[in-house]
DNA sequence: CGCTTCACCTGTATAGTACACACATCAACG
DNA sequence: CGTTGATGTGTGTACTATACAGGTGAAGCG
């Protein structure tokens, strides 16, 4: 019945691989924000403001690994860090105009590469696409939370398949 | 005109984030085989023996990557190497019954995993997703031919966006 | 106050990858 | 045949992105 689901892991599989290295100088993508840096400036130019684990927990990511990229683009001009006033324990994340620059420029950039990928495809198809993949997210994302519920609940070994 | 690009290109960035680590504790995946040697034992499950490079070429990875997985592969028991007798160079690789075994159980440890993905979704978008999944995969496979080909012919620094 | 919880940061480890280079082999040519 | 260049593989090294464990300081509760 979901021979589908197999199918779509495999395709799922082998576009990590074909997508998965968009950043690296042979990707034509140099100078741009890599990849977490370009999620993390898009939730926040949805968001105006997010605190490191807000932003983790948005991403799935560590808050560790988010920590070290928020300061990699305080770095590198792109956000401003604060201590929240209401709550010292928090950083408050916001965008800087350059780091909204480097945004629009990075999806200039990676709407070109796509444009390009998709040249030959249909607008339906591509809507299709875009719809699904959307969904998808979606679908990853709930699981992704029912199961780190879970494992919160028994701290075991997970074996969840 | 090319509004989908920049949304496909968004979901598929979120989409690297949300399935891209697959293997790990956290993932329910403990004891499969890493996504690599996923898709290396899957090409040897279709075309039963390859060459380093003709992995490579396959996968888009350095010969050098390949070469590493496949020794790990080979330590792990999952495929044999063995020199080439008619061309001395080349090593040909070719799985072997356990391996294939580790490759039918990842399938299917995987399959279950997205089984529960898209347990909400109706057949026709599940069966849409997959077709356009396989469309998208062959839409940039083309293109990292193409910019490889033009890589080769000037072997500066790349700029092509 | 003292304990616990929380948010963040830092140290460390790992996976997966590419690039540069070394080595072996083949192929072609004189 | 020996030299020369191309090709396939393997090795050394480095880098990115990530997670987990542990430390530090703030908040809140008794």
């Amino acid at each position: 019945m979901d021979e589908t689901a197999g199918a779509i892991e495999a395709e799922v599989a082998m576009l990590l691989r074909l997508a998965g290295r968009p950043t690296g100088p042979s990707s034509g993508l140099v100078g741009s924000l890599d990849r977490s840096a370009y999620l993390i400036l898009r939730l926040l130019l949805a968001e105006h403001s997010e605190s490191v684990n807000a932003i983790a927990d948005h991403l799935r990511l560590d808050a560790s690994t988010v920590t070290r990229q928020v300061i990699a683009l305080e770095t590198a001009g792109h956000v401003t860090r604060r201590r929240c006033t209401e709550d010292g324990r928090s950083t408050i994340v916001e965008p800087t105009p350059a780091g909204l620059a480097a945004l629009d420029a990075t999806r200039a950039a990676r709407s070109v590469v796509y444009a390009d990928v998709l040249a030959g495809w249909t607008p339906a198809d591509r809507h299709a696409l875009a719809t699904l993949l959307a969904q998808l997210n979606s679908s990853l994302d709930d699981r992704a939370r029912r199961v780190n519920a879970r494992a919160a609940r028994h701290p075991g070994p997970l074996s969840d398949a």
